[in-house]
DNA sequence: TGCAACTAAATTGTGCACAACTAAACTGAG
DNA sequence: CTCAGTTTAGTTGTGCACAATTTAGTTGCA
């Protein structure tokens, strides 16, 4: 038995095997950054943060939400060892005190350029040409919205 | 957008992009997952290794780890809570005092029947057909170790 | 036989994820 | 104007993941 299979063939379900497979995948592409990203002492997490940020600066937690899919309990601390870092700064916003807005130092800004050596590594570990790549990707992103529109449709006991 | 627009700097982003998706799928199907386990009082990692045990009972730690993926800092608690639950038992094996046995009670057992409620709402929820399901399981597959053996390629500093 | 090297599991510490809750600020219908 | 309801962040508690280390047990071989 492979670790990519969990059991006897027929015994467990295609559809389980497939999660089983995404949560694999998930997890060795976490891994891969997480070594790729050591010598910037950045998370795979707050690696999404920074390129969100890199993308576009000066965002609420909430847009930050938003856009990676993380509440704040997952932000609020990610981005405050991001601040101790000296990466970002939070501040509350004047014209809306519920709100903070999160913005790049020139030490963040600058850190951009060492981010920029990851995603060549990706493509090569990736392994897949560029077809497959856009196949995968608007596979993951159906995938994605189908199954959280089932567990949105389930009856709420 | 389709691949042929594609230069360097786009297919770049694009690997990015595929991990980011592959993040947000497996974390959405772990969603899933949750509510439906929540009858059960599982976690996702915990039906894995019920599975696991569902399958072929009498298992080493080690066993387990090798067809999850997963070390013994994992293990250790997430047994200790099945335990807890009185789902499984633990044991020292008595020809090697090192290894221990995790083996499946009356009432672990029992819950077998419960579980296979599951795969089926997966099924619908992925919303795929079956060639689909097959041909993305084995793309995981493939990228998962594709992925994996370019971490362990790298430079050990 | 003695003991260094190895192995299996557990432990420790960090950082996500996420549910549930709280605090503070804002909004709008009456 | 007021205050009930909403919004935005933050806090608390649980449970993975995983690196690093520890403990206990086993094995090989000089």
């Amino acid at each position: 038995m492979t670790s990519q299979d969990l059991g006897e063939k027929g015994s467990l379900l295609l559809d389980d095997q497939l999660c089983f497979g995404l949560y694999s995948a998930s997890r060795a592409v976490t891994s891969l950054y997480r070594t790729l990203l050591e010598p910037l002492d950045l998370t795979y997490p707050q690696y999404l943060v920074m390129l969100a940020l890199w993308e576009h600066d000066a965002q609420q937690v909430k847009e930050l939400g938003a856009a990676l899919n993380l509440d704040s309990g997952t932000l609020s601390p990610l981005l405050k060892r991001l601040e101790k870092a000296g990466l970002v700064t939070r501040e509350r916003q004047a014209d809306d005190e519920r709100s903070v807005r999160i913005m790049l130092t020139d030490q963040g800004e600058a850190l951009r350029e060492q981010a920029e050596r990851i995603p060549p590594h990706i493509g090569r570990a990736l392994g897949f040409d560029l077809d497959t790549i856009v196949r995968l990707r608007t596979s993951m992103d159906q995938l994605t919205e189908s199954v959280n529109a089932y567990r949105d449709a389930l009856p709420t006991t």
